[in-house]
RNA sequence: GGUCUGGUAGUUCAGUUGGUUAGAAUACAUGCCUGUCACGCAUGGGGUCGCGGGUUCGAGUCCCGUCCAGACCGCCA
């Protein structure tokens, strides 16, 4: 027997029983006549104590020899502690230890296993295994956990059905990159690896299962962020017989009882926001609205007053920044720096300080009297003591810029609380986008979403302007989910390829499966899908998702534990038929 | 593809205007220590200052190139 209890179980209602433990040593504390060893594994730590007078001196000299990380048994007896550690869940007792068995001993670690180590990004996920030994890591693991079995048993309870869907599917150059695979047996041919499983949901919806889900890898072949993997998890769900409500329906009723169970807190129904709606007042169709700073439009108040920077402009749009009106003049000047960096691009930022007085200090004042800013306050609802600050320019990029701004201010003042949660759906999205480089519309969500009926007619007229039974939820400004009604009409469908630019034989060589499965009884269907990892990392109070993976790549897409990508050697190149100008592994 | 920040001891970092033998903390090793729990005290070992080139009497420090890491923009149907 390796063990009878775990780290964490002993209490002062085990005293004077013998056990058997075994774990890890965190710590070796040496006095000369006592030492002690904290002994860790998954469910915590346990001291363990060797003396002088009570431990046989071989058991005691050898535990003077015991390094970080070394694995050990012990058996010995629970005793009171003479000096109790409060903090400590076993802190009131430790094991005295009469017989030591060091099962693996271990290198010195190239960081420290503690909750604060000295450990840096890159080493850690070189040594990922001892990361996953430290509480924040182990903890975050194991609330990913938590979460995909109340995923699971709330799906499952609500009668969808977990069906696993093939990962060697076909490439298709619509939407993201593929991750492909090359084919030894068809020489010169191709798999590819799914960015989602979403034309087989749709044919599991043809095929009568009706509730799907499945949770389940998806890989994208694009550049990362601290949000986004190569290979990421997603909850794909698909639904036979609804509309659109039903559908917001269901998964607010998921996402409510993840926040109920998981973090303990209830809301409300979701607020929901259309696309535009959520552009103009938020200039980000993912709105963070745990707090205000909603954008306000002032080109009726500021235009044909002089101000040539204004008045040339399609959009002059503002914030007002609450209790900011105290910022110097440097940090003001830092600010504008800020949004004048390439990353945002934008050409400056006008101020306006409303003093507490009542009075108006603004970086404009050339043009514009004490009346016409206390207009200005009054339309963007700023009270003494706010800051205005306004952008102005091409209206779209402009937004971006002001929504970049708004989310830096919040950041700063720390109105993004990561213990409070704000849903919103954000529905009525365009169904179309038009992209000046390849010159022709791309499917916004993807070319199976279904325009809203009622605007089908604008598919020949205005195809830009018609609106898609397409929805998102967002969560404290970040997207953690997105669906939509599919197209189950064969014409339609057909239709639609053909506005994406898709000739009769690219639709048919591409997607001829799904239009052949068209033609036999297709249901109307809809679904959504939601980002795991984002989900749990938002859950888990953070923005940063690497942390709740076991094992993630870095920024390159380069797992550098297993220290892959990496070349094949020449024998597997020839038998998958590749060639390769970079010179191969021998 | 681009912008920005960083790379100095096992690790995390400091290093002034370019100037003596490159420091701190921590980790590690040795010794001491009668109740520690971030134990304490003493001593010690540990450096290709990412790499290559240049400027200079002299480069961790300045310049050019390059590699690596991170954040972001583009991209992510």
């Amino acid at each position: 027997m390796h063990r009878s209890h775990h780290c964490g179980a002993l209490s002062i209602e085990q005293l004077n029983q013998k056990v058997t433990l075994s774990g890890w040593v965190q710590k070796n504390r040496n006095k000369g006549f006592i030492v002690w060893i904290d002994l860790r594994d998954r469910y915590g730590l346990t001291q363990l104590v060797f003396d002088e007078e009570r431990t046989p001196k071989n058991v005691f000299e050898a535990a003077q020899g015991l390094g970080r990380e070394f694995v050990i048994q012990v058996k010995g007896t629970v005793i009171e502690r003479e000096s109790k550690n409060p903090n400590m869940a076993t802190g009131s007792i430790e094991v005295l230890v009469e017989e030591l068995n060091v099962l693996n001993p271990s290198k010195t670690p190239p960081f420290t296993i503690e909750d604060q180590t000295d450990g840096g990004e890159e080493l850690r996920m070189q040594y990922r295994y001892l990361d996953l030994r430290r509480n924040p890591v182990k903890q975050n693991i194991l609330f990913r956990h938590q979460v995909t079995m109340a995923v699971r048993n709330y799906l499952s309870d609500a009668g969808f059905v977990d069906v696993e869907t093939p990962y060697l599917i076909k490439s298709t150059p619509e939407g993201a990159r593929d991750f492909v695979v090359p084919s030894r047996m068809n020489q010169g041919q191709f798999y590819a690896l799914p960015q989602s499983p979403q034309t087989f949901k749709q044919l599991l919806m043809v095929g009568g299962l009706d509730k799907y889900f499945q949770i389940v890898k998806c890989f994208r072949d694009e550049d990362l962020r601290a949000d986004r993997q190569p290979e990421f998890t997603q909850i794909d769900c698909e639904m036979t017989f609804v509309e659109q409500e039903d559908i917001l329906n269901q998964f607010e009723g998921l996402t409510r009882h993840l926040l109920k169970e998981i973090k303990g807190v209830e809301v409300a129904k979701f607020p929901r926001m259309s696309f535009d709606e959520a552009m103009k007042t938020y200039g980000n169709d993912k709105p963070d609205i745990r707090f205000g700073m909603i954008f306000k439009e002032f080109n009726a108040l500021a235009q044909g007053k002089g101000f040539g920077v204004f008045d040339s402009q399609e959009l002059v749009v503002g914030i007002a920044v609450p209790d900011a009106a105290e910022m110097s003049r440097k940090e003001i000047d830092a600010l504008i720096d800020w949004v004048k960096r390439p990353q945002i691009g934008a050409k400056g930022l006008v101020y306006v300080k409303c003093n507490e007085d009542g009075s108006f200090k603004s970086s404009v004042d050339k043009f514009f009297s004490q009346d016409d800013l206390s207009k200005w306050a009054n339309h963007c609802d700023a009270q003494a003591g706010d800051l205005i600050l306004i952008l102005s320019g091409e209206t779209k990029t402009t937004r971006t810029q002001l929504s970049a701004l708004r989310m830096e201010l919040a950041t700063r003042l720390g109105l993004r609380k990561s213990d409070e949660f704000a849903p919103l759906w954000i529905t009525d999205f365009p169904l179309l986008e038009w992209d000046e480089e390849s010159k022709r519309y791309h499917a916004m969500h993807h070319p199976f979403t279904a325009p809203k009926p009622d605007n089908l007619e604008l598919l020949q007229s205005d195809p830009g302007a018609v609106k898609a039974n397409a929805y998102d939820l967002v969560l404290n400004g970040n997207e953690i989910g997105g669906g939509s009604i599919r197209i189950h009409d064969q014409a339609l469908q057909a239709q639609l390829f053909d506005l994406l630019g898709f000739t009769k034989e690219e639709a048919e060589a591409q997607f001829g499966f799904l239009i052949n499965a068209f033609q036999y009884g297709a249901p109307p269907h809809g679904g959504i899908a939601f980002g795991l990892d984002r989900l749990v990392a938002i859950l888990g109070g953070e923005e940063t998702i690497r942390d709740f993976i076991a094992f993630p790549k870095n920024n390159a897409g380069r797992d550098v534990m297993i220290d892959a990508p990496s070349a094949l050697n020449k024998e597997q190149m020839k038998e998958l038929h590749l060639k390769s100008t970079a010179a191969p592994k021998e």
